[in-house]
DNA sequence: CTGAAATGCTC
RNA sequence: UAUGAGCAUUUCAG
């Protein structure tokens, strides 16, 4: 019966998302301005929480857990309260709790995090426009967008590599989400949505600052990193670069300067004269309010150096069999240092475990998303060198385990690990980088 | 084939 | 220790 309930609810909300995006999409300008009833339904906010409840994140600054909504107050009573405070026009979201994150780098990423419910209200008004902006969004933007994904970044750089556009504009933004303009921002939103209740929505989560050492902390920029709807805001705003690069033409025949965009992560790929082209997406930039990281941001010759996107190493280099160019892409030296250092971090601490558990439960998951990930480009010789790793590791743990010392290696060969405990074969995923055998089937284990 | 849950990986 | 997207594996239900 509730299995019932659930997917009538899906089904509708399914079918209003698409009549939005078609309507975007047969009027290219149209302009939305009846949408917070769509946000206010009952099945809206329904499909809102089942999706915010998924990920079991953590509570706000109100302490408010799934467990209380579900266990105490109930989802249903939950939701209609949200209902009713939205259509009162009562509502009004808390301020994002501070948390900060170590990034790879080593320095911190500040999140903001949404009390639960304000999270709801947000996947309920992306439920809503996300459909209208994807109708506008062009096809070199891939982050953060349903059904795109990095592997069809990757391919695209690729492809343009292979037409001689050797010049790479690599481009590096400085804390792009907390550097976007409030005001900006809102006038992209009001590009598609013109629903004034809608636009306030947004405009409140943008202002609501963040809870610091229990002070209320108020930015003129910025979207809260941990908010719903900041990646697709995010991506909003940037919309502007892919528009004007269209509108000016710069991908097409006399200037032939291709971008490839995940998030605020681009890359220019030309034929000539990038110097050009970091000019003219500078002037965007500028007018945007968004700056550019000196430092990071360079123009390289992949034919003399290689560059680095989307955790993969790009270079273009002759073939050692006929001479030609070739574009080759693999794991960059930092993804296989992460992996690396994962593999290292379950084995020491699953060493008193019993091996098939370990090698099962811990290391073959590690294995299998991550060869996933990188099993497109020629990563084969990078994915031995990691499954050679991974043994070396084990047999080094057991070694120590077991006190023995010395002849560690002739106990427990590669095979040992692969056929009697199952370990994950990496090798199985990749494909070889030649031409003719790209789309072959993986080697069959 | 479509949902639900769990785990893992990338950005 | 949040968010979105994508991918993979396993389990369950139709």
């Amino acid at each position: 019966m509730i299995a019932k309930a659930e997917n009538t609810s899906l089904e509708r909300v399914q079918v209003l998302q698409r009549k939005l995006y078609l309507a975007a999409k047969t009027n290219p300008t149209r302009k939305f301005g009846v949408l917070y009833d769509k946000v206010c339904q009952i099945d809206v906010l329904w499909m809102a929480y089942k999706q915010v409840r998924a990920n079991k994140g953590a509570p706000g600054i109100d302490q408010q857990t799934f467990e209380v909504i579900e266990k105490k107050v109930g989802v249903a009573s939950f939701l209609t309260e949200i209902q009713t405070e939205l259509m009162e026009k009562r509502y009004t979201p808390l301020p994002v709790k501070r948390v900060y994150i170590p990034k790879a780098d080593g320095t911190q990423r500040p999140l903001g995090i949404p009390v639960i419910a304000d999270r709801v209200v947000q996947a309920a008004v992306k439920i809503v426009i996300e459909p209208l902006f994807e109708a506008t969004f062009k096809d070199c933007s891939y982050g953060f967008r349903p059904r795109k994904n990095a592997q069809q970044a990757l391919r695209e750089i690729y492809k343009w590599l292979n037409f001689k556009c050797h010049w790479v504009v690599d481009a590096d933004l400085k804390s792009y989400f907390d550097t976007i303009p409030h005001d900006k921002l809102l006038l992209s939103v009001r590009t598609r949505v013109i629903d004034r209740s809608v636009v306030k929505l947004i405009e409140m989560w943008l202002k609501a600052g963040a809870m610091e050492e229990m002070k209320i902390r108020k930015e003129t920029t910025g979207t809260p990193q941990g908010g719903v709807i900041s990646p697709l805001l995010a991506n909003l705003y940037l919309h502007w670069l892919d528009s004007t690069w269209e509108k000016k033409a710069f991908g097409k025949r006399p200037h032939d300067a291709h971008i490839v965009r995940y998030a605020d992560d681009f890359v220019i790929l030309c034929s000539k004269r990038p110097e050009f082209y970091l000019e003219q997406a500078k002037k965007v930039l500028d007018r945007l309010g968004l700056t550019l990281n000196a430092k990071k941001t360079r123009i390289v010759n992949a034919m003399k150096e290689p560059f680095d996107f989307l955790g993969h190493r790009f270079a273009v280099q002759p073939s050692k069999v006929t001479g030609e160019l070739k574009t080759f892409y693999y794991p960059a030296p930092k993804a296989m240092k992460s992996v690396k250092q994962k593999i290292r971090d379950v084995v020491r601490k699953g060493q008193h475990w019993d091996l098939p558990t370990l090698v099962k439960e811990k290391v073959n998951p590690i294995l299998r998303g991550w060869g996933n990930y990188f099993k497109t480009g020629n990563s084969r010789k990078h994915f031995l060198s990691i499954a050679n790793y991974t043994t070396w590791t084990l047999c080094i743990m057991l070694r120590k385990k077991h006190k023995k010392r010395g002849k560690g290696w002739r106990d427990h060969p590669p095979s040992w690990f692969y056929d009697y405990h199952g370990l994950f074969k990496l090798y199985s995923l990749s494909v070889t980088g030649d031409e003719g055998s790209r789309y072959a089937r993986p080697v069959p284990s």
